[in-house]
DNA sequence: ACAAAAGATACTAATATGGTATCATTACTC
DNA sequence: GAGTAATGATACCATATTAGTATCTTTTGT
């Protein structure tokens, strides 16, 4: 079980990468860098930058750059994109089944840990990780 | 993304279920009252009851009871029964490229989120829920 | 003997994940 | 303005995981 996902992975390190950089990075470079499939790593900048998290430059000398300073992303939103809202506590039996939602331990244990992991996953930064 | 998935779900269920009763509970009216599948709820209850959180009677008059006391069973077991080794923290990237695996921030931070959750899903037993 | 339970095992369906392949568009360079 | 080197868009394919079915065997109380 995985709470990362193989792509998420992979866009955090090349967001991280490119953080680095001073001028815009191109899909061969971080190829070259990461060592990921090409094809793969050009569909994930892409998903990245349709969702204003890096920005292109096409034609010749183009690439990608950051949108956002690196200390306004955050590695949650990067999950979300690749892998969807992120919810360990919904109830998998029939609603009609049951009824008590409210009073279920459970299903309020289970949403504490899960608004633990999220706090955390909120707060860290693409800058804190550059940092280190 | 789930942290738990829909087997350890009807698993615990189950289990919180067979916790409250005195007598040993049948595949038939676990099924009536979680309303879940019934090959899909014996395949779940054997798997319990060869990983020894179950025990299981033969025969007309059979059925499963708990084969620990509820104070004795955890989440994390569960999870680890039907979804593996929880990890968060394993690096996508071939060995030769990260080398310096000991100083990655991101697997660090990972690895922090990871232990909280885990410390807390180690904590959560089938007594703490049946309670409410 | 019979019926009602679980054990064992193999198979199938659906979904999510991890990719490929291809063609279109843009823009710098000469 | 042609060529080239970049991204954009989209459709497709492969594999793994999850969710569930089907079937036959064994056990045991009556
Ligand atoms: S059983 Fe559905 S919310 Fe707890
Ligand atoms: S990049 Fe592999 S451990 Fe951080």
């Amino acid at each position: 079980m995985k709470l990362i996902t193989r792509n998420t992975d992979y866009a955090l390190r090349a967001i991280c990468y490119i953080a680095k950089q001073k001028n815009v990075v191109t899909v061969t470079e971080l190829v070259r860098v990461l060592g990921v499939p090409r094809p793969f790593m050009r569909k994930i900048l892409q998903q990245l930058s349709k969702e204003k998290i890096l920005k292109s430059y096409k034609g010749q000398s183009g690439g990608f750059k950051l949108k956002l300073f690196p200390e306004k992303i955050f590695i949650i939103q990067i999950m979300h994109i690749f892998q969807g809202q992120v919810s360990l506590s919904e109830c998998f039996l029939k609603k009609d089944i049951c009824p008590n939602r409210g009073k279920c331990v459970l299903r309020k244990k289970i949403r504490q840990i899960e608004n633990n992991a999220l706090g955390q996953l909120r707060q860290i930064s693409i800058a804190s990780l550059v940092k280190g």
